[in-house]
DNA sequence: CATGAATGAGTTTTCATTCAT
DNA sequence: TATGAATGAAAACTCATTCAT
C-alpha cells in the first residue's frame, strides 16, 4: 500500500526470482535452464524478471556474487582467530558442512558448474573474497610448523577439491551427510596437510 | 583411393568431430555448445555431423563412454596387483596424473561439468567401470589395515575430488602441475586414508 | 481490455492460423507447406504458431479432426430421418453441395490428399464419424428395396468418389458449380445405386 | 561390353530409378519422398539419379508423363470404335479395371495426389490425352441417345471421380477388388449415365 | 560411369526479450 | 507494476544437389 510495502514486496519478488534461478540453475546448469522455467518456479511472468533484472546473464551474475559472499561469511564470522591451527581447521570444516547442510543447492550452484564464460567482472574478482581468508589461515599455520609447507593454494585445492567430492558424492547418492561422515572426512584431511 | 582409404577418410572426420566436440563441451558445457560451433572447429559443415551422428546428445554420449572407457582402461592396465598398497596408491595417483596431462580436456569435459540429464542408458551405466577396481583397491587395503577403516566411498569421494580440485586449480592457473607438486598432493593424499 | 477480450483474441488468433493453414494444405499438402508460410499467410510471426500447437503435425491432426466432425456434423443435423430414400439421398446431396460451396478449401484439404502418414490416433478414429451414418442411411434403404443390394462401402465408394470428381473437375475448371449441375449429378447417381 | 550392352544397361537402371520413384511417391507424395529414399529402393546411389534427370521434379514429371500417355494408350488400343454404346462404355470400365490391376501405384501416383505445384509445361498439356478421347466416346453416344446430354466433362467427373473413390476404397481396406465388384461398379455407373 | 561423403540452404523448433494491455 | 502473448534471431536438424574419388 504504502512505499514501504511495495518495496518489500518488490524486494520478496526479487528473493523469490533468485531462489527459483538459484534452484535451476543448480539442477540445469545456466544454458540449461530457461528464463519461463526460472519465472514459472517463482511463480511470476517471464517478462516480471526483467523488471529485477536486466538479463539472464544479470541473473546468474546476481546469484553468483550473493552467494559467493554468503559463502566466504559464513566461512569468516566469528573465526577463531586466536586458537590453534587444528582448532581452526576443525573450525572451518565445520562451517563448511554447515553452509552445506543450510544451503545445499547454493554449493551445488557454485561449485558444481563451470561459470567463467558468462560471469562479469565483479563476479570474477570476487572469488578472492573466500580465497584470501583461507591463504591467510594456511599462511599462519604454515608458520607456526602445524601444516606441511606447500603452496597454499595446492593444500587448498586439495581440501576444497575433497569437500566438493563429497559434495557431490551425496548429490549422487553414493554417501549419505552426517556427523559421522564429515567428521571422518575431516580427521582425514587434516592427516593431509597437516606437519 | 580404395575401400581402405576411404574408411580411414571417414574414421578420421569422426575423430575430428569428437575431438572438436570434447573441446566444446570441455569448455561451455553441452548446453553451452552450439551444433555449428563444434562443426567449424571441427573444420566441416554442420550438415556433416549429422552423417556420423544422430544429434548433438549422441555425440556427447559417444564422447562420455569413450573416455571414461579410456580413462578407466588408463588406470587398470598393467596395475600393480600384487603390490603393497602404499605402492598401489603412488601407481594409481601417477596413472591419474599421466592421464591428466596426456587427455586434459577429457578430464575437464568428464569430471567439470554435471552431464546426468542428456546421458543415456548406457553412458549412465559405464560410471561403475572406474568405481569397481577404486572400490577393490580400498578394500583389500583396508583388509591389509593399510587404509582407515571408513566407507570406501567416502575415500573416494575425498581422493577424486581433490585430484579433480587440483586439475581445477591447474586449469585457473592457480597452480603449476609439475612432479613435485603432484607428488606432494600424493604425499598428502595418502596421509589422508592411510591408517 | 479484460480478461474476456484476451481470451477472444486469443482464440480468434488460432482460428487465424487454421484458416492460414486450411488454405496451404489445400493448396500444396502438408509436406509441400512451411511453417513461415502459414505463419505469413495467419500474418503472425513463426514463433507464435508454437504458442498455439505443439508441432506442425499438431496443426494438421487439429485442422482434420475439425473439418471432418464440421462436415460430419453438415451432414447429419436435421437429417429427415422418416423421409423415403429418394428424398433421403437428395437431402444428403444437397448438404454435400452447400458444405462443398461454404468450405470449398476444407473439402480440397479433406478429400484431396492422402493424410494417413502424419494422422494421429485421434484423427485416424474420426473417420467412422462420417461413414456411420452413410452406412446408416444404406442399409435402411437397401431394406426398404429402394436401393441395390450391394455392399454399402462399395456404394459409398462411388457416389463419394463421384463427388468428389466433381469438386476435383470444378477446381481445374472444367465444370462450373451451379444448381444445374449438381442436380443432374445427382440425378445421376440415384440412378446408379437405386434398385 | 559393347554400345549395345550400355545403353541396355542404362535404360535398364533409369526403369529402376522411375520404378522406385514411383513407388514412393505414390506411398507418400512428392514432398514427402526423399531423394536418397528413392535411391535406396531403385539400389543405386543418391548422386546416381542426377545422371539420368536433372533433379527430382524432372523425376516426377517424367513419371507423370509416362504413366499418363501409358493410362491413355491403355484406354484406347483396340478401342471397339463401331461397338455399341453400352458396349463401348463396359470395355473402357473393363481397360480402367484392368490398368488398375496391373499398375496399381501407377493410379495411386496419378489420381490420389495433387501434381499441379510442380508440373511443367508438357506434364500440364497431357491431360488431354486421357480427356480427349473420353470426350469423343461420350459425344458419339450422346448423339446416339444413349448418354444423358449432360456436359460431357460432368459425366467424365461422375465416372472417374467414382472410379478413383474405388480405388481409394480399396487402397484403404474398405473393399476388394474383384470381378463381382468392378462389374457391379461398371453397371451401377452405366445406369447414372445412360439416358 | 557410379559412388556416397560433403555441403549449405532451407526446415522445424526454441527461447530470451519486448511491449501492449 | 505485472502480465504473457508476440516476436525473431538462432538453435537443431534435413535433404536436394554436387563432386572428388
Amino acid at each position: 500500500m504504502n512505499i514501504h510495502s511495495r518495496v518489500d514486496g518488490q524486494a520478496e519478488k526479487k528473493e523469490q526470482i533468485l531462489e527459483a534461478a538459484l534452484e535451476a540453475f543448480a539442477d540445469r546448469g545456466f544454458h540449461g535452464t530457461t528464463v519461463p522455467a526460472i519465472a514459472e518456479r517463482a511463480g511470476v511472468a517471464a517478462g516480471t524478471l526483467y523488471r529485477y533484472f536486466e538479463s539472464k546473464e544479470a541473473i546468474v551474475n546476481a546469484l553468483y556474487q550473493h552467494w559467493k559472499r554468503t559463502f566466504a561469511g559464513a566461512l569468516m564470522v566469528d573465526f577463531p582467530a586466536g586458537a590453534p591451527p587444528r582448532e581452526q581447521f576443525r573450525s572451518l570444516w565445520e562451517r563448511l558442512c554447515r553452509f552445506a547442510e543450510a544451503h545445499p543447492l547454493a554449493l551445488q550452484f557454485l561449485e558444481l558448474h563451470h561459470h567463467a564464460p558468462y560471469l562479469d567482472e565483479t563476479s570474477r574478482r570476487i572469488d578472492d573474497t573466500v580465497l584470501g581468508p583461507a591463504r591467510a589461515f594456511l599462511a599462519a599455520a604454515q608458520r607456526q610448523m602445524a601444516v606441511k609447507p606447500l603452496p597454499p593454494d595446492l593444500l587448498i585445492a586439495l581440501v576444497h577439491g575433497a569437500f566438493v567430492g563429497v559434495l557431490r558424492a551425496a548429490r549422487d547418492g553414493l554417501i549419505q551427510l552426517g556427523k559421522d561422515t564429515t567428521d571422518a572426512a575431516e580427521s582425514c584431511l587434516w592427516e593431509a596437510i597437516r606437519r
